[in-house]
DNA sequence: GCCATCCTTCCGACCGGACGGTAGGCTGTC
DNA sequence: GACAGCCTACCGTCCGGTCGGAAGGATGGC
């Protein structure tokens, strides 16, 4: 207590504004960052912005400063990875034909996805319905792109006849896209599981089947 | 404003205190249902007991007459649940040897009980995490009775020779675990997917593999 | 059958604390 | 000197939980 507002400074210990030189953009950063650890690990209800800010060493006038609301920060961080998966998206389909090729491309990429933006990840199925109105809308409508992507990849498959047509382009996406996405649960959970060895796995199932 | 205490009642219009009869049970129930509904649409943290009450047409201390805390009802959904996954396990494995067959039946009764106990499910998934010490270590113990129960099944299958060899069963039961409890974000949701029909198309997937 | 008593069930007012957000001032950069 | 970056102090609100009491069922004695 006391301190406050003391008569002209002089400050005897005062943190020095800048220790590592003038960079709003990395306090910006450093705020986004320390925000993506306690979003995953408490929840976005759970996370206090005095303790985002503390956590990076500041305070929430300077998070205020950089952020219109708390709100804000949660689209941004999820607009960061919807993004990625988009630009992702166009790879997988800029490169080969083959459906069978896509599809265990979908699941290495799914994956390395999660494996990568394992904070962005847990955060968007976790706190995604907590945006408001046209938020949550522009959120869902980058999200059904990327569905779509997925659901169109197996149709194609289906239709050249790669794909077995017993089974519901929808149905059969939403199961791969689950089978990924639930891996944000377990993946580096325990031990060395390698991305590529799971994706492989994944992909011998879902194409050839588990039977002998 | 005035009323309260007023001296000896004559209350003119005095709501009936158990207009459906004596039964606190009923009271109880009414308001986990309530919450159910209400931690399902709008998260537990979002969900004010006040809101739980109103909508059972009670008040506060109603609640906190029938439950310790607000985590004390979380904790009863979630025991709720694992008592049906459990028992439904049991059953599973009380019928067919046929380690297909079985694979075929936990995706039947984990898509079964994801639509049956939607609200359930969808907090269970979403709030869990909000459990402490060891009341959350409790409900993961039962959780991974669940998981080890579906392991089980497969390594068997691989064991008997009935499943392939080069797939690690605990990847394969990750995945399917994932396949069906991702559904509790779409089933239902859009039209008339028939779970059955659902669980026979993720069994023809997994067993058999999507290639034509 | 009736009454006195106890106990469960429920109500309503209240408290303390936490948290999102704001306002105004200081400080260093350009 | 203007302005961006950051800090301190503060406000209003909401919410989990408590407390004393009222109202009506259950119980037991007569």
């Amino acid at each position: 207590m006391a301190r406050a507002t003391s008569a002209r400074g002089e400050s005897t210990r005062r943190r020095q504004r800048w220790p590592d030189g003038y960079d709003p953009e990395n306090t910006r950063r450093s705020l986004i960052t320390s925000a993506l650890e306690l979003f995953e690990r408490s929840g976005f209800d759970r996370t206090s912005v005095q303790e985002i800010a503390d956590q990076a060493h500041l305070t929430k006038g300077a998070f205020y400063h950089h952020f219109e609301s708390k709100d804000d920060l949660l689209r941004h961080i999820q607009e960061e990875y919807l993004e990625a998966q988009l630009t992702a998206i166009q790879q997988i389909e800029a490169g080969s034909d083959d459906p069978k090729v896509r599809v265990a491309e979908l699941i290495r990429f799914s994956l390395r996805s999660v494996a990568e933006y394992r904070a962005h990840v847990t955060i968007f199925y976790q706190e995604r319905r907590y945006l408001t109105g046209e938020l949550f809308a522009e959120v869902t409508r980058k999200r059904d792109l990327v569905e779509a992507a997925f659901a169109g990849m197996i149709q194609d498959g289906v239709t050249k006849g790669v794909l077995r047509a017993d089974v519901d382009a929808r149905i059969a996406t939403f199961g791969l896209v689950g089978m990924c996405a639930w891996a944000y649960q377990w993946l580096n959970m325990a031990g060395p599981l390698s991305v590529e060895e799971v994706a492989r796995q994944f992909s011998a199932m879902v194409l050839e089947g588990l039977a002998a």
